[in-house]
DNA sequence: TTAAAATGTAAACATTGTCAACATAAAGTT
DNA sequence: AACTTTATGTTGACAATGTTTACATTTTAA
């Protein structure tokens, strides 16, 4: 392929990429078409050759944001020969760092606005591209092993969730000064979401420090 | 004061008055200028005598909305006489409520785009007009009183308040179709938030009946 | 009565997303 | 090699938007 003046070569990737460098600085509502064309120097019609509106790019921001955002998530979980409760606080640790320096593009993920291409895009549904699912999963194996109490897990997962989302969000939307004590809203966090879902029957297998100390599981 | 065509007489109040219309349906990003313009029968610049800008206007909402948000949360917390269990409950709940009648305000309030105003505005930062505030107060009542563990009443706030704002966002912003199990979410939710707030040194007054069933607080 | 302040309008501006008509390059066909 | 088709980029225009400036009208106060 042969380089000159009028075709560009990559220019939608190049558009992706100046756009998710862009959202990592600034809100995406402050990301305009001339911005890319500017940055990629061509005119500002030509972005309509590769996505169909400024709506369509975004879309595809999106879906591969999620999969930005699953690799966060979801290898932790899944990371056989370690305890699940070690797991699962690695991987909610995880989430709220992808918050924490991504909050444009978790903002643009989890936000109002493009619900519906969380609605629709079959990547994002697929159970190996969704953190949720992941999740959901991790809950049922602690459930069939008996760590946790028998519940519905859709709704604990959502439960779970909640609070994850919500102090994330709280965080990143500068609702409050609660940056600098995060780490230790989340250990406190991870300490009562536990407390809700462990039955007591089992001994608790992890390496995190404060589990032992906190939860007396009998026997 | 004397009507005519040319003055409107309470064009203010009119600006601000359609749009809390509007955004009881649409979301406050669709607002524009024109259409206060065109329900008030004024010119698309009459509201610059009025609001230096179009987030002036913004602002003003916000500063109301915290206001209506606030009698949504704080009554049910202060009402003397009842256990402060079931205040919480009640609040929590109404706290919901308004997030889910209220959806593009309650965006509005606790977005992240005019996370400025609720840091600049006395009014939001102001005791007796914040929800949280409230919140903050009822805890360390509890704690006082010996119900609630002794805890930095701060900490334990925020992860309440994570809870709710998070399974608030997840509902409003679509995010699963959780809308018709909320209030089963919100009751379990409830539970988890009393099982890591109180201590089981005394025996907990409430008329919720899942309370005395779910907890069994030691005498 | 008159000057000042408040409140409205009209016209223009730059920016934005979008589109139609046109231009150029690349790839495929004969 | 010549021609056609497809892909990709440009130019110029459009309406909608927030905003500003100059001007008009009404109210208020001295």
């Amino acid at each position: 392929m042969i380089k000159n003046d009028y075709h560009h070569g990559n220019l939608k990737e190049e558009f992706l990429r100046i756009a998710f460098d862009f959202i990592a600085k600034d809100d995406v509502e402050n990301l305009t078409l001339k911005i890319l064309s500017d940055a990629t120097g061509t005119s500002r019609s030509a972005i309509y050759r590769h996505f169909s509106s400024k709506d369509a790019l975004i879309e595809t921001m999106i879906i591969k944001g999620f999969k930005e955002f699953d690799t966060y998530i979801s290898p932790l979980l899944r990371e056989t020969g370690k305890p699940l409760i070690d797991r699962c606080y690695m991987s909610g640790k995880s989430y709220l760092e992808f918050a924490k320096q991504n909050e444009n593009l978790y903002r643009l993920l989890f936000g109002k606005k493009y619900a519906h291409i969380r609605e629709n895009s079959l990547s994002i549904k697929d159970e190996n591209c969704s953190g949720f699912s992941s999740l959901k999963l991790a809950i049922e194996e602690g459930q069939k092993s008996g760590i946790l109490k028998k519940e519905d897990s859709f709704h604990r997962t959502i439960l779970i969730w909640s609070s994850l989302h919500g102090l994330a969000s709280l965080i990143i939307d500068g609702f409050m000064d609660i940056d600098k004590i995060y780490p230790e809203l989340y250990d406190k966090m991870f300490q009562d979401i536990l407390a809700s879902s462990i039955t007591n029957k089992v001994k608790l297998l992890s390496s995190i420090p404060f589990v032992e100390k906190i939860l007396k599981p009998t026997v």
